[in-house]
DNA sequence: AGCCAGGGACTCC
DNA sequence: GGAGTCCATGGC
């Protein structure tokens, strides 16, 4: 194993617990004194003071990146909350240390088609399963996410014994469809090609590729709408239930802060407003 | 028992 | 290109 090295970050600038369960990542595990964080096949855990969180990991440059540290979320919030009005200001007082995770890619892909009409729980447990019957060993309890090449030799009947339940058919095509393409190819297209793109592959619609757009692509002008955004939407900003009218409206309001937009909302109506 | 969960594919018109 | 319907699975 390497070497592993550490460095501190001020509360202010960051809240682990709302980042990572704001919704955007499901590989992650709280302990007593710690979180465990995972990306693809690296790790990180956090350690927090009074003052500051303690990371711990092997590649600190890679996580340095992967938390979004170097971006000014108080001019973001500024601006948001002038477009947003009063429930947008709630929400990003409520979830005020968030931060926009830049995930492996490999790995948003498939676990948002996982996602798919399915509950946080569910997922979470059948993503860490993925990782331990067919990824590389990290250490005694946690595995690498899958490669390609791995993922590759999971068939239909190995899927539905993760709990991928109806999706287990178009993730196998979905894999044979990536094999295929060259995904560092992709970050050259724009957003909406990007997204038309994303939508042609299996079990990617509308809304799992607007959580790859803007997890695992880091572009912020894209809205997911799923039932909570819906809800949302239906209690603030106007009445509607075709999501790609709801999903117009918004991007129209927050343009290329969409993506942060969503997430403080997100996290505010799942947490707060839980009927 | 029926509805919901970070929806998508397929089939009709 | 929009509206309906079906799709596994577990929790409530």
């Amino acid at each position: 194993m390497k070497r592993c090295n550490s460095f501190n970050i001020n509360k202010k600038e960051i809240d682990f617990v709302q980042t990572l369960m704001c919704g955007q990542i499901f590989s992650y595990k709280q302990f007593e004194n710690k979180i465990l964080v995972l990306s693809g096949d690296k790790q990180a855990e956090v350690f927090e003071f009074e003052n500051f969180y303690k990371i711990t990991t092997d590649d600190i440059e890679y996580f340095k990146n992967f938390f979004d540290l170097k971006n000014d979320y108080e001019k973001i919030k500024q601006k948001l909350i002038l477009q947003g009005g009063e429930i947008l200001a709630k929400a990003i007082e409520f979830g005020r240390g968030i931060r926009i995770l830049k995930q492996d890619l490999l790995e948003v892909i498939v676990s948002f088609v996982f996602s798919a009409n399915n509950n946080i729980k569910r997922i979470t447990a059948s993503l860490f399963e993925l990782r331990n019957k067919y990824g590389t060993k990290l250490n005694d309890n946690f595995s690498a996410f899958p490669t390609l090449k791995q993922l590759g030799k999971i068939n239909e009947i190995e899927f539905k014994k993760l709990g991928a339940g109806y999706r287990s058919a178009q993730l196998v095509k979905l894999i044979t469809q990536l094999e295929e393409l060259e995904l560092k190819n992709l970050e050259k297209l724009d957003t909406e090609e990007l997204r038309k793109k994303l939508i042609s592959l299996s079990g990617i619609g509308p809304k799992v590729a607007d959580c790859i757009l803007l997890f695992g692509f880091a572009r912020i002008d894209v809205f997911p709408v799923d039932t909570w955004i819906k809800k949302v939407f239906n209690l603030y900003y106007g009445k509607s239930d075709n999501i790609n009218q709801i999903r117009k409206i918004l991007i129209d309001k927050f343009g290329e802060l969409s993506g942060y937009a969503q997430q403080y909302l997100f996290y505010y109506q799942r947490s707060c407003l839980k009927v």
